[in-house]
DNA sequence: ACTACAATATGCGACCCTCGCATTTTAGGC
DNA sequence: GCCTAAAATGCGAGGGTCGCATATTGTAGT
């Protein structure tokens, strides 16, 4: 199988015909039609319907359609890292952060280890199980999570080195022309909120620590609920409910006054931003990367 | 990018010399050096360090060593539905059933389908929320999965077609041997139980309708935890604690001896296998497979 | 440090694969 | 049933990939 062939039955998928299809390949029509039965060979199927005359494809195949694509970009994102990892030899170094930090703090962090040490980053946006997940098999170099500071260390055998990068704070706010709606909901004892899933870090964490305390006064309405918090601030300026969104990302929409910071009758909630790498990594780089990481903190 | 080159790559990893890796890929050693050599042009990248003389890749190649793996896999499985796919024309079928279903119901109304209706199935093993995703995405045509009683249906919109297959039962069981163990923990306000994780579904419905109404009168401790059902029977019969299970899983080790069942002191928790598939399915013999679904129901 | 050995790279000729162009066959619309 | 457009096929050219023989280059042992 190669990639090629996935791109050439998309294209037939996408043109509707052979004809076209070979066009968006840039290769003449016979060779276009030669080229898919060749793929039909290997194989060992047929994909087309021949028997009708822009070719239709088979119903079985287009169940798989999803898979192809996946596996298109798949193929071309795994080459194109093959390739920074060449071009950037042993002075890469790979991160993977979870969702709503790769928004934040990741951004500055990167750009620091890049100019400080003369090193290029690969950064990997995953959930915090799968930022632990990669950084144990050792597909990243270096990992940046939320942690509460209620949570305890997940470093039970000392295999981690963590750095506290930051504190993020993620703060109640709502749209500033539905301030006043919103105050009169909560005296009336209810309230719409723009959740993270329960299954997510943050959700757990704004669960155990804003929502514990708030169902004592208030029903909370989950009137929408995404585990990414770029989705989270968008629906507050819809003006759909209250978000818990970290201070760096408002900042700007509290001094313009879109938004409206409910500090005063919701309670917020602390985060650290921790940077984790193995104890026992041994590439000559880590340890300055290390310092950079270190001297970040001083930094800011 | 092609598969074979991907399979080239995991040959001289596995093999550790460019040599061996050529045996293995039944190539001479001077094609596979040259092959080598154009995947990394393709690539424009160096993936192997040629200055140590058995060649050793490159670190950053390393660290894809999971993806590349990964996209072997899935390229082959690919190949092989398409050509199912075809060889069974359009009285293929294809259906995803959660993992708990797949060891249970799901062969033998596989069997039915495939017996009465001269048809070929395809079965893919997913969860919950997967199956429901691959019905919606029509990757799938039918889904088999577990609902509880106390659930609402899924289905506001009139989109599926549901039918309940069977009702299975987790009844909780422990080692015979430990048996007498149990029941005291369970006289001393203490349990040990294999759980499903919290977020599976399975894992909500033993919380909602078991675990619930427990807690009032013993502390329940979760000394397993695991989302595969078949992983939960050999950690019952290793001992560790007590396992809610379904009937059919557990019925032979029952009438053995060697698991007691439980429900003498813990509750128990039926569910309803339900197969569902849309209601706009057009296909020619989807209808026929209903009605075999539908005669499964009467059969049993 | 030199030598011997084993691993990888390269030169060469043969073969096969895949391309484009020209042409034929085939399905669908009027 | 004819016409048009889509797909398939014949053919020759060019390029890619193979194996064999051989050169080069790390590596280990004396």
């Amino acid at each position: 199988m190669r990639l090629e062939w996935l791109e050439d039955i998309l294209a037939v998928i996408e043109t509707g015909s052979f004809i076209e299809a070979a066009k968006r390949r840039f290769l003449s029509q016979p060779a276009f039609s030669r080229r898919i039965r060749m793929i039909e060979a290997h194989v060992g199927a047929e994909l087309f319907d021949r028997s009708k005359k822009p070719v239709q494809l088979k119903s079985g195949v287009s169940t798989h359609q999803a898979s192809i694509r996946e596996l298109v970009a798949r193929l071309h994102e795994l080459k194109a890292d093959l390739k920074k990892q060449d071009q950037d030899g042993e002075n890469q170094i790979i991160i993977a952060s979870q969702h709503a930090i790769t928004t934040s703090v990741a951004p500055s962090l990167i750009k620091n280890i890049s100019a400080k040490n003369n090193l290029s980053t690969l950064l990997k946006s995953a959930n915090r199980d799968e930022c632990y997940a990669l950084l144990m098999t050792k597909q990243v170099d270096l990992i940046l999570i939320h942690h509460s500071n209620a949570d305890e260390s997940l470093d039970h055998q000392g295999f981690f080195q963590e750095y506290e990068l930051s504190k993020e704070r993620l703060i109640p706010v709502c749209l500033g022309s539905e301030h006043n709606a919103i105050k009169s909901h909560i005296i009336e004892g209810r309230l719409p909120v723009i959740a993270y899933p329960s299954d997510s870090y943050l959700g757990q964490v704004i669960e155990r620590e804003v929502f514990f305390q708030l169902r004592a006064q208030l029903t909370i309405d989950r009137v929408a609920e995404t585990s990414l918090t770029l989705a989270i601030l968008p629906m507050t300026v819809a003006g759909v409910g209250v978000g818990w969104l970290p201070d760096s990302l408002v900042a700007a929409d509290l001094a313009s006054g879109l938004l409206t910071d409910l500090r005063d009758a919701l309670p917020d909630c602390e985060l650290s931003v921790m940077a984790i790498q193995l104890r026992d990594s041994e590439s000559i780089f880590k340890s300055e990367v290390w310092e950079t990481v270190a001297a970040y903190i001083d930094h800011r």
